[in-house]
DNA sequence: TTGTACGCGTTATCAA
DNA sequence: TTGATAACGCGTACAA
């Protein structure tokens, strides 16, 4: 169908070595003739040569390629990511490999290793996280790592490892979210967390911590909570659970909750309303993610703002820097800053 | 890094030709010892063997691969899409490229263009629209086409050609939320569509023209208006005025509105509830798409669902049912057909 | 200024 | 039951 260098060669009586440098734009350095470097454009053009990258691939040992494993394709969220991921690889040449992994950790060794077939020049991960407990397999990952594929994992890392990653600041996000609470006059703060075991998940906890230390105020336990996630189901029946057990501790019920992430504090708004409570006037609310919908619900949620193209624009960067100049060997290890956006869950200018 | 079938051959004195038989599962069909296979298989795993995509490609004239343009990467839309695409395209062994045109047509073919480079076994392309008037040039997929590279579009189609497409029914999609409409009791119905030149905007426009046709009510052109797009604020403020133009009708003013996407109807919401009137006591809404979003604003949203994870598993298996069988030269032109989601909007169920 | 020849890793044909 | 060899399409060192 597509011609080859060959095709155009035989047409134009000239050797295929021309063709290709005239084609490569490499002409010049050799020297070849105003009038040949015509004939062979013009030939190509009528004959709709198209370059063969796999075969250059085979050739010059680079497929211009990056490879996408992501966990799931719900919601905005990698959306966004893919979107500043794209941008940046497509504007330095290279093409995407988009792998889902739908929390399936298999699926996604799966994925991985036919990422390897194809020879990509690297790979981003937003790697399975699985629930606490459960023994997490990341072979994979290492022995990608290991073979010297250039590999840099997104949003969460693995902590003893020397894989270059680029997260949100979950410990920095958390901090600001808590303490802006604390400024509203909170002092009983309650957390909701969730039943997974991934970096970004702890260092919220570890965030709200601190935040509260900081402050001098004691942590509670009981104001701890962790509700189950995976079937989105079983993450509504716990939040409702977990905010009625608070507004049953009476005078000690926490005055604000900060939550794990949106969709957890989407559900605690709901729950805290139908028990016949309001927020923010009774209990305050903030999440962690900023997700679309998080603008539109009834009370517009006051949320930490995950950088989502921030992260997948730098991680891309990362990325290729590691692909061309194999000699740094430095670990990235990025964390992203997010923001606070105060809508209306927190109170913060409400009367309270 | 990764081993070669040479060095296999190499390591266990045999040949090349021995160690590809065995390593593609091919050793039954010429016979070879099981002694032999052990070794081979051994010392593939030992020296970590990765069969070689590109190289296989190249030989076979076949990449395994499908390459995917989407318009834009914003909202959900594409995202529910390309999860139905990638379920499909994994289980049937094709990897997928993925590219993003930023509502830009030259980008588009670029794109294309490159997977066309990479040998992609087909394409699937959601193209970009233009604005009415606008010229679009939509050469670069006639011309895939014309070179024989399966191709199929998604979402819209392009008129006049023997492209294969998947859509919604658009027109069958309208015609059941306007008819909705008339059933509750509406006589006065406006549309409001977008300033886009493109076959799904044409048939739910001509969707809501039948309703009221078959339901003898007269086309009154005032009902009937147009909104910019692209930027999300002109979208804003073009649907804030016609709001108002409505409103200022007076005894002529439509008790209902059937919008050409949720994103217009959660804005016309808005302007209906600013300007003191409420939805759906004074004015129905009824929106097309079923975002996430329009399940969670203020006064959900009652739409047309388009059923986005099954566009993308029905454009998958055709794409790839034309791939492998090229005999096949049927046209298919597949629209599926949506259904209406009762929600809040459209005061079904509710006094009038 | 142009041509020859080899290699990238596979698969397939034909011999042995 | 196994092995030698020729493609696939391209890039490039070297020769002419």
């Amino acid at each position: 169908m597509a011609a080859t260098l060959q095709e155009i060669a035989e047409k134009t009586k000239l050797s295929l070595t021309t063709v290709s440098y005239i084609l490569n734009n490499k002409a010049d350095d050799v020297g070849i003739s105003e009038k040949t470097r015509h004939i062979v454009r013009q030939t190509a053009k009528n004959l709709g040569y198209r370059s063969n990258q796999v075969a250059r691939s085979l050739k010059s040992q680079k497929t211009g390629t990056i490879g996408l494993v992501f966990t799931n394709a719900r919601g905005t969220f990698m959306n966004e990511i893919i979107s500043g991921i794209q941008s940046v690889s497509h504007q330095e040449g290279y093409d995407l490999f988009l792998c889902i992994s739908d929390d399936d950790w298999e699926k996604e060794a799966m994925h991985i290793q036919m990422l390897r077939e194809r020879r990509v020049d690297g790979m981003i991960v937003f790697f399975v996280s699985c629930r606490k407990g459960e023994k997490a397999n990341h072979d994979h990952l290492l022995e990608v790592k290991k073979d010297g594929i250039p590999l840099i994992l997104i949003d969460r890392y693995l902590p003893g490892t020397d894989i270059d990653y680029v997260v949100t600041d979950d410990f920095a996000g958390a901090y600001d979210a808590v303490t802006h609470l604390i400024k509203l006059g909170h002092k009983k703060i309650a957390h909701i967390t969730v039943l997974v075991d991934c970096t970004s998940v702890q260092n919220r906890l570890e965030g709200y911590k601190k935040a509260l230390i900081d402050a001098g105020i004691e942590i509670n336990k009981e104001y701890i909570k962790t509700v189950d996630c995976g079937d989105d189901k079983n993450v509504k029946a716990d939040v409702y659970k977990v905010i009625k057990d608070f507004l049953t501790m009476e005078n000690e019920r926490p005055t604000a909750i900060f939550t794990v992430n949106d969709g957890v504090a989407m559900y605690a708004s709901k729950a805290i309303k139908e028990s016949g409570l309001s927020v923010p006037q009774d209990i305050a609310l903030v999440g962690f993610g900023n997700f679309i919908e998080s603008a539109l619900v009834e009370v517009p949620l006051t949320v930490v703002d995950q950088p989502k193209s921030e992260l997948g624009e730098k991680v891309t960067e990362i990325l290729i820097q590691k692909i061309e100049q194999p000699e740094l060997t430095d670990v990235k290890r990025i964390a992203i800053k997010p923001k606070l956006i105060i809508r209306d869950s927190c109170g913060a200018g409400n009367t309270r």
